[in-house]
DNA sequence: GCCATTGTAGGGGTATTCCCTGATTATATT
DNA sequence: AATATAATCAGGGAATACCCCTACAATGGC
């Protein structure tokens, strides 16, 4: 936990993306009072042009723009996987907007007038939420780099391991000699780092959900 | 997965919480018409009153009725832990309230007028849903049920095994002698029923998440 | 042809786990 | 007082895992 603080995170920053620009100017600004740094867009395609994946921190999205809307701005994101959280902003009171949002997974939405308490409130939270699922997500594509290195025999021969298959079943079932299981089965633990059978098995079911 | 079908799972029933009887008779026939077991309340004090949480399905609730609000009970069923999808229906747009039900986990938001087919989709998703929740959560039950006929000692111990550290070194942590580590950790496997140590670092993290 | 990688296999040794029997002490329950 | 449970320790032995070494065949790239 707290080791993960001062891990590979860049800076957070809040990504506003809205077609009027006094709009954008006042978020930014009222962002700033806060000292949280953000970026501004114009629309969803100028946004997505520039998305990368290492980003981090949050959206505030306008759902009408011209172009592509918040919900489909958001949609494109969930398909190119970011678990950014996104924070939807509308000015016209639209039952099936905001639910389509929120079960887009949109982290809230606020209608206008919100208040500047009530946006910082749900920048923030949106801010902490987004550190933990980063950490989270940093350990999993830790684990998923030391996988990678495997070769397919050693691959084999771990997830019976992790299966609690010993060494001699594992020679019968792959129909090769329990030393050679030895060795893939050493390899395997220098590869991925896994100092023990437990942190072996703890790195393979992060991968698995 | 298969094995968990015919689990200790009461057959599952969509509860329908609806001050309006003419709506609760219409939900229930149509629900009817899918097979599916429906089971109604005029209130929602009605229902938390019968509530029990080992009923599995999910929950059909009106917003506005006399009494408890369907987002009021969606908290008291939030507080008692319950993890039966919640689906709200309600009469008139009314952005912060959807807003607010889904914010508190709501599955589904429906406004009439709703189709038949919408409802029921909504429905049937929300049960497999369940089903889903269900079984993970009867997994997470036993391991629980497990873990807590251990004593002290062999939770203790369990722990460090666990942590990947080799019985000398648990002995000498803990200021007993390897030998009585090792009786220790064997009760453990006896007790929670693991068969290795993968199955048993399987069952910790299961908790610990 | 040479070299790196991968998969294969054995010898030999040490460390660790796992299972057996047997025992002592304390504490709580009956 | 008798019984049960929990925690402690010991010796011995079988099975397993882990580490060192050497070795060979196939594969593909330089």
């Amino acid at each position: 936990m707290s080791a993960a603080d001062h891990e590979g995170h860049d800076k957070q920053t809040v990504y506003v993306v809205d077609d009027d620009p006094s709009a954008r100017d006042s978020l930014c600004w009222l962002l700033a009072t806060e000292d949280i740094v953000s970026s501004a867009y114009e629309s969803a395609e100028s946004f997505l042009e520039h998305w990368r994946s290492e980003w981090s921190g949050c959206i505030l999205v306008d759902v009408r723009m011209p172009g592509k809307s918040g919900l489909q701005l958001q949609d494109e994101l969930n398909a190119r996987s970011s678990l950014m959280p996104v924070i939807v902003l509308t000015g016209h009171a639209d039952v099936p907007v905001a639910i389509r949002a929120m079960k887009q997974g949109a982290y809230d939405f606020l209608e206008k007038p919100y208040s500047d308490d009530e946006l910082l409130n749900s920048v923030k939270s949106a801010l902490q939420r987004e550190r933990e699922i980063s950490n989270a997500e940093s350990e999993k594509a830790r684990a998923a780099r030391a996988l990678e290195n495997l070769t397919e025999r050693e691959n084999e021969v771990m997830r019976l391991v992790v299966a609690g298959k010993t060494n001699k079943l594992i020679g019968a079932q792959l129909g090769i000699s329990e030393k050679t299981v030895e060795i893939h089965r050493s390899r395997v633990m220098e590869k991925t780092g896994a100092s023990s059978l437990s942190e072996l098995v703890r790195i393979c079911l992060l991968l698995e959900a």
